[in-house]
RNA sequence: GGGAAAUUAGCUCAGUUGGUUUAGAGCAUCUGCCUUACAAGCAGAGGGUCGGCGGUUCGAAUCCGUCAUUUCCCA
């Protein structure tokens, strides 16, 4: 059979996807195994899959296969969730283009066009998800809107509103005039931005020619000012105490108020208050008893209150009102200032402060356990940095605005029956609604007496239910799945949504379960480009994950992603990571090239090849305790870096060329046997990160039974370690690095045999002896007590190795070699004897240390002896 | 304005409780090789005052202080 030169990834990876699939590998039911457990953090029905997911979904599949070749029942749960704002603005817009407009459908109606929607392209991701490898299982695809998924979280309002968690009230919450929806203070995003500061003056009543000037960035919402307010120590106004103010244009006789909460120093001093519109405003209206006047529409434009304005959008007024005031005599000055603006982050539009009825869950109280149990490591972060940041945030947690005015998603299972603030009830059907009703007011209350609350609920109001829901935890509780697969172990996620997500899931755990969700929450970074921009679809600069994959290869991908990806890191990623990727497929494609092609004969085992066995079982088994160390740690892409070096240096560039016979040369069915298992425990070990071209070689190199598959082999294990062999290979690789370097700086071809003669000044053991000669490609290896002139010479373990050449060597050049080494031992020498002539080092320091410095001291010196005496050679 | 983290080679990162050489790795760079597995390769090499300053210590990349820069979170 022909094998190609270079490794061909497409065949390769459609051919087992299909075939993991057919064996139906990824599905895990129950059984006497230890679970291992993984929900994925749901993406977006609007979505396409971008770097972020490649780079989070690479890291549980590497986690999934390693956990599933330990022996353990995995279950890596896939899904999504639905996204109310971003789908419903999608909906919207694609209804926009056929020329339908939203407030012509009914609710009914519209849901029916979004579901169809998500229908067409809420699996995307998933389907892509299949081409980077991802092992999940399949048939546990869920959905934050599946019926069985929608009760649980309708069952949890109910729950926490019966607890008295749930309240309903007034507040000032973030209003998107776009989405027309409440936002939490998490979806808002900060933005400096240049506006101008307006100074306006207001008449003083009561007053012939007195006015007093504000400051404001926000001039359209004079209309609601009631009242003008002054820091009581500003000695500046103390005249105005008490009285009161004309708001231009309103004409409104408003008070002059006083709190220390003006800062003096900014602007005029004065401040206009607007209870209705600006969240501090507002404390202070409640604190001094004002009027709150709103003159805001829902989608942003001025109502009645804005008189002549009303009707027309918020930034139009600041525009027409500035040359109003300006005309009327109002404006004082304009000024250019920055200040912070919150954005939405799902529309952009410029957030709204507003005056709402919404519903509120209480916090303080949840979320004590959630904070308790990360800070105590009962749920570990890493890195472990960010417990702090998550600290900080549950200490000061606030009520969450769960109710959002959109159609897509669970709609609040209240129930009106008045227009009284107390007149409804909370109930999962409108049957239960109207015998609560009834028993609440002693009437009969009719199901066509109730109407339900128009809002949803915050999407995070069910994803943080998702370790629990999918396992249908909440709506069958204590069924089998449940029992077995909660808590989850490890969940892999962007820091982005540590408080929407992470902790609130920590949260439900532990209130519905009575247990954390996960043992482990491994952050990724972001992925971001060359120039350190985030990677994304409006800055056009993120690479389609799909056209690297047929570029690179999935496994190239997946090693290009993690290969310099360590946890809670931001990914600066580049193409030539899955270069390097690629690279590194093709390598081991080779390596099984050369060790196929050996012919098989009768034949000793050559004692070089023993040795090489010898080292490289005890390399393999020392490296592997290491990586299954950061495997533990989480440490995954210095896991594959060790992988990859012992894979790339210690297998092929080493223990190949070591066994490796002459060209044409059979191999002794031994070391071929050996090499092959070596070969398949590599293979093993490279399993998580590239499935595809694993399972390829582990059907190409040997024949393979009904069942064995590499997807299912068992994790190697670590075998005794053998030191020697270890120190051994050390030393004979430092010869052998000598040996080339010489061939190097002379011309000398490897094919080339040369001679070589030791010194030995202290004792070691041979038996690496062959080894070196087949690696340098020695005629002979001699040892010697001689002095050897007209030689190559270098150093190891301060034994001397001898290439003689004859009238070919470079006296010279030779002597300056060895000038450099001399320079830098006498350097090192003086560093230890620093140390050591330093009386408090000798008495401080612990034994062993001082026991360490004296060996250096002493190695230190007879190597200078020894270069001393080789330039004295060579300069007879 | 409040809080947190980071700063080590051109780039991305390791560096355990301070003591295994005068600080490591991968990539990139440079040199020499088309050596019968692999040029997507092989064999070598160069490259860092561990952000600055001060302190603790026999000894500091590591601990403390301070300044600088960067990033993130919160308001």
């Amino acid at each position: 059979m022909e094998i190609p030169k270079t490794y061909e990834p497409q065949q390769a990876e459609e051919k087992w996807y299909k075939y993991w699939l057919e064996k139906n590998y990824f599905h895990s039911t129950p059984d006497e195994r230890e679970p291992y457990t993984i929900v994925i953090p749901p993406p977006n029905v609007t979505g396409v899959l971008h770097m972020g997911h490649m780079l989070n979904n690479t890291i549980q599949d590497v986690l999934i296969r390693r956990a599933r070749m330990l022996g353990k029942n995995a279950c890596w749960v896939p899904g999504t969730d639905h996204a109310s704002i971003a789908t419903e603005a999608k909906v919207v817009q694609k209804l926009r283009a056929e020329g339908i407009k939203k407030s012509d459908l009914t609710r009914d109606e519209f849901l029916k066009h979004a579901f169809e929607w998500k229908d067409k392209h809420g699996g995307i991701i998933l389907e892509q998800l299949k081409k980077l490898g991802c092992s999940c299982d399949w048939e546990r695809t869920d959905f934050t809107m599946n019926p069985d998924y929608a009760e649980s979280v309708i069952n949890v309002f109910i729950d926490l509103y019966n607890k008295g968690k749930i309240y309903r009230g007034v507040r000032m919450v973030n209003w998107d005039p776009e989405a027309k929806t409440a936002l939490s203070d998490e979806e808002v995003i900060h933005k400096e931005v240049n506006s101008k500061l307006f100074h306006i003056r207001y008449k003083i009543v009561e007053s012939d020619d007195e006015w007093l000037t504000i400051a404001t960035t926000r001039p359209e919402s004079i209309f609601g000012d009631t009242a003008i307010c002054i820091n009581p120590n500003d000695e500046r106004y103390k005249h105005l105490h008490g009285k009161h103010a004309i708001v231009p244009i309103v004409n409104r006789t408003v008070p002059i108020i006083t709190d220390e909460y003006v800062e003096m120093e900014f602007g005029t001093g004065c401040l206009k208050v607007t209870p209705a519109h600006d969240i501090n405003d507002y404390e202070l209206g409640i604190k001094h008893n004002l009027e709150t006047i709103d003159i805001f529409n829902d989608n942003g434009t001025l109502n009645e209150h804005g008189m002549h304005y009303d009707g027309q959008d918020r930034f139009d007024v600041r525009k027409s009102i500035e040359k109003e005031l300006h005309d009327k005599g109002y404006l004082v000055k304009t000024e250019d200032h920055i200040n912070k603006v919150g954005f939405s982050e799902r529309t952009n539009a410029v957030i709204e402060p507003k005056l709402s009825l919404q519903w509120f869950l209480s916090m303080k109280e949840l979320a004590q356990p959630a904070l308790d149990n990360v800070m105590n490591g009962n749920i570990n972060f890493h890195p472990d940095k960010f417990k702090n940041t998550y600290k900080h945030w549950m200490e000061n947690v606030k009520d969450w605005c769960v109710s959002r005015q959109l159609w897509w998603g669970h709609r609040i299972p209240a129930w009106y029956f008045g227009t009284g603030a107390d007149d409804f009830v909370i109930a999962k059907t409108i049957e239960e609604a109207a015998e609560l009703a009834s028993n609440k007011t002693n009437k009969t209350i009719r199901t066509t007496d109730l109407r339900q609350d128009e809002d949803v609920l915050d999407t995070w109001f069910s994803s943080w239910l998702w370790p629990i829901s999918v396992f249908k935890g909440l709506t069958q509780p204590g069924n089998e799945e449940i029992k077995y697969y909660y808590p989850t172990n490890d969940l892999v996620t962007a820091p982005e949504i540590m408080f929407f997500w992470v902790a609130r899931m920590i949260i439900a755990g532990y209130e519905y379960m009575g247990d954390l969700p996960f043992r482990n929450v491994y952050y990724t970074g972001i992925v971001r480009d060359k120039l350190g921009r985030k990677m994304s679809k409006s800055l056009g600069n993120s690479p389609d994950p799909i056209d690297l994959i047929n570029q690179y290869g999935a496994d190239g991908v997946r090693m290009g992603i993690l290969i310099s990806s360590p946890a809670g890191n931001d990914l600066p990623f580049d193409t030539s990571q899955c270069e390097q990727g690629r690279n590194f497929t093709n390598k081991i494609w080779n390596a099984f090239r050369l060790v196929d092609s050996w012919e098989v004969k009768e034949i000793d085992q050559p004692e070089s090849s023993i040795r090489a066995i010898e080292w490289f079982q005890a390399r393999f088994n020392e490296a592997l305790t290491e990586i299954n160390d950061l495997f533990d740690k989480f440490k995954i892409s210095e896991a594959l870096m060790a992988i990859y070096k012992l894979v790339w240096d210690d297998f092929c560039s080493w223990y190949l060329e070591m066994i490796k016979p002459g060209y044409k040369h059979p191999i002794d069915n031994k070391t071929l046997e050996t090499t092959k298992d070596f070969f398949e425990n590599i293979l093993k070990l490279i399993q998580p990160f590239t499935p595809f071209i694993a399972e390829e070689l582990w059907h190409l190199i040997r024949e393979r039974k009904p069942g064995d598959d590499i997807i299912v082999a068992a994790w190697p294990t670590v075998g005794t370690i053998n030191q020697d062999a270890l120190a051994n290979f050390k030393r004979s690789e430092e010869v052998i690095i000598g040996i080339r370097n010489i061939r190097n700086s002379n011309n000398i071809a490897n094919k080339v045999k040369i001679d070589m003669l030791i010194k030995k000044n202290n004792d070691f053991d041979r038996s690496f002896d062959s080894v070196v000669v087949k690696m340098g490609n020695l005629s002979s290896l001699e040892y010697t007590s001689e002095k050897i002139v007209n030689a190559n010479s270098f150093i190891v373990a301060n034994n001397e190795y001898y290439i003689p050449f004859g009238d070919t060597i470079d006296v010279e050049a030779e002597k300056a070699k060895l000038q450099e080494e001399l320079k830098y031992a006498k350097g090192f020498l003086a560093s230890v004897q620093g140390k050591l002539k330093n009386e408090k080092f000798v008495c401080g320091a612990p034994a062993n240390v001082v026991e360490i410095e004296r060996k250096k001291e002493a190695d230190a010196l007879s190597k200078i002896a020894i270069l001393e005496e080789k330039l004295a050679n060579l300069g007879r």
